[in-house]
DNA sequence: CTACGGTCTCGTACGCTGTAAGTTGCTCGT
DNA sequence: ACGAGCAACTTACAGCGTACGAGACCGTAG
């Protein structure tokens, strides 16, 4: 892990300079979006650049660290709560737009179990997450118990929603729910009765749902706290 | 997806049968419990078996098919609530068996979020979430939404964690937590903080403070819906 | 003007992957 | 004895990440 975030490429002087590791990550961010994690190739992003295989290797040191940067962009979209808000209302917020990122960039989600995300501007959203926290007197580690916490239920909803939209990158056709049905039924009827029913709910609403759960349940523990 | 499920391999009769679907996935699981999932190919697979790597594929349709039978393997060690529990309690252990789950198995995490899990297993444990919900008197669609939320909960507790401790499959080193805190200490003072902090809170803590969160606003919600 | 060192791009090649296709031998029912 | 089907193997192919080294271009020093 002596990662890309500590030694950038020297600023370059003269050349022609028709690859560059910004354009190179944009182009990845771009190709992710529209087929996923899997399909992603140095050889496909390199052909989408004009460029030889090869020549990404210059401003990149490898693929991993390439898929690292691209993290870190998407990071850059993140908006950060405004200064004065309480913090409820800026943590749902920064959870709202934490959940936009995840629909906006499907592989997203995969992406942050494989690799750590210490780039700038991850570093900069997980900062921003603590100041409202502290500002309202919560203790640094009541204040990351909590963020902890809604943080791991937004991508752990966000994981599980993936696999039902926005299947990107996958070659598989979506399961074919009245065949599983069908072989459930007499086993398992709760389960098959979810399936029967659960067209009908808002993924949406379901997210809202589970934020207020997880948000009233730190809210009771924070004025418990800090009384 | 006419997945592995829908056909299973006809039962044999009579060969010598070194092989098994059985065996290959019980190998399968050991070895991605020991290297993670990137590690895992077939050849190796096929020669920690004693086999030609084409001789696994009789048993098993791809690759995928098999990392889906290995997810349903282990949600066969799922244990499932007693029958008299209310649904408080029932729900608390089954989150800690998946959590269980999730640190015996690195890899599961990673798994669910590329493959659906419709295999028995896997449907029996989403069943049997149900059960406890449904017969303290909730609407399908508030049992369901309240399971929801608390196993993204856990995933995503289980997604970060996996990054943090039990590096399991990752050829990179962990980062260097000095290295990075110097990097930060002026733009992002709060993130270091965490940083300095971090290793003295307990994980299992954590978890429990989140879990907590979770069920207690469930609590609010189910009790309000009923009355 | 030449020579050189740094910056960038590229061509070739290696070892690895998943798996399609075809071959072989085994055991069985007839 | 013989075909059928099951099970394992061999070969081969296309694609992957990337190590290595050869060039192309540049600003500058001699």
């Amino acid at each position: 892990m002596d990662s890309v975030w500590f030694s950038k490429p020297r600023p370059s002087s003269g050349q022609p300079l028709g690859l560059s590791r910004e354009a190179i990550v944009r182009k990845a961010v771009e190709m992710l979006d529209a087929d996923g994690l899997q399909k992603l190739s140095m050889r496909k992003l390199a052909a989408a650049l004009g460029a030889a295989p090869m020549s990404l290797y210059w401003h990149v040191p490898t693929k991993d660290a390439l898929i690292e940067l691209c993290l870190d962009e998407i990071y850059g979209e993140f908006v950060l709560p405004d200064p004065g808000e309480d913090w409820e209302t800026a943590l749902r917020g920064m959870m709202h737009s934490l959940r936009h990122l995840a629909l906006k960039h499907p592989w997203w989600v995969r992406g942050i179990g494989e690799f750590n995300s210490i780039g700038p501007n991850a570093v900069a959203m997980a900062d921003s997450m603590f100041e409202p926290m502290l500002r309202a007197g919560l203790s640094m580690a009541v204040a990351a118990q909590s963020i902890s916490t809604v943080s791991s239920f937004v991508t752990g909803y966000a994981l599980a929603e993936a696999n039902f939209v926005a299947r990107g990158g996958m070659d598989s056709p979506p399961p074919d729910l009245a065949k599983i049905a069908d072989m459930y039924r007499d086993e398992h009827p709760n389960y098959v009765k979810m399936l029967d029913e659960q067209e009908i709910w808002s993924l949406e609403g379901q997210f809202e749902f589970g934020l207020d759960c997880v948000i009233d349940g730190i809210k009771a523990r924070v004025t418990a706290l800090r009384s």
